[in-house]
DNA sequence: GCGATCACTTGCATTTTACAAGTAATTTAG
DNA sequence: CTAAATTACTTGTAAAATGCAAGTGATCGC
């Protein structure tokens, strides 16, 4: 479990603007992958944010959990069964980024080279409001069924080669997922 | 006008995720306030930039010019007729920011105590397309009226006293912004 | 010319981040 | 039971980014 919140975590804020607010709560590179990690990808665990892919510091990783829960987008909560274990979950207010998060995703990419398969990035602008439905239903029933793969294979975009066939990265999408 | 951009500003990918790679050009405290100021304040130059009201360091605001320009979020031109001046302006796929923006906004107004009027928020809310194809018109036709104005008053919002009766900042909306 | 304006740059102290290593509290294996 | 493994971190230190104050150089208005 997470050691308080020090007092410095705790800033001045800049001014009133709902999004300079935001930005000094997630503004960062790496708060929002974690909140990724949570919404879609099923990932509960420290262990499991560490081996996200984008190689995230051991000690950045602890301080932005501390950090997210301080901001009340995160919950943690040690595991029944295993005091080892420290399960993360979003709170209500961290899985209302899901709008932020789906739109820096069909920005990123429409306008740059990535791994994720053109047509799923289709499927997913087209319906939008169903799959952030989706995305909240999993978070209220707690199921941890990842609703997108890590996305790691060759990146592909508006520039480069037309998008590939098949996803990659192993995981399977569940029926409900993005492509019902 | 800004210089040309220095190669370690072109860092290696962390990974394809679309959403990583978004925070990869755009993942800091600064970076989008000045999209913001461009979008729907209608600033242009660099002391604008820096009169914005969260405080940027001068060469911070300078060295997240030269990132976004390079990224290709804006463009920098030397006005014509005064050859002091250099104006910046988004680009495409710097106006293709605004749902990310638009979302921000609406999740730290509906979280957080900000300046933002909570019927403005809530119009803004319910009025989704139309209030973002505005800002998408003001970008095509470069009218450089703000859409919103610098929320600088006192903090409100959930936890908060109940919204405001006025706008604070001194600026007005125009006929056609988001009270239309 | 001359002061004012504008868009920066520079130097330096402070803060944050990255990387490697270590630690404490469990749980599991034997 | 003890020993090894697992999990979630912390600590130390170097590198990088940030914040702050001051300075620079190219216009522009007069």
């Amino acid at each position: 479990m997470v050691s308080p919140v020090p007092d410095r975590l705790k800033r001045k804020r800049r001014s009133g603007c709902p999004v300079s607010i935001s930005l000094e709560l997630f503004g960062d590179r790496w708060s929002l992958l974690i909140v990724r990690d949570l919404m879609v990808r099923g990932y509960r665990t420290y262990k499991e944010f560490q081996k996200s892919g984008e190689g995230i510091a051991t000690n950045i990783l602890a301080n932005r959990l501390r950090r997210l829960a301080a901001a009340g987008i995160i919950l943690a909560e040690t595991e029944a069964g295993d005091a080892r274990r420290v399960n993360y979950r979003l709170t209500e207010k961290g899985i209302d980024l899901a709008p932020v998060l789906f739109e820096m995703l069909l920005w990123g990419a429409r306008y740059e080279k990535t791994s994720a398969p053109c047509e799923l990035v289709e499927h997913m602008a087209r319906n939008r409001s169903e799959v952030l439905a989706e995305v909240c239903r999993r978070w209220r029933e707690r199921d941890p069924t990842p609703l997108l793969p890590p996305f790691r294979g060759p990146a592909s975009g508006p520039a480069g080669p037309s998008g590939q066939k098949e996803l990659r990265g192993g995981k399977r999408q569940s029926r409900r997922g993005v492509t019902s």
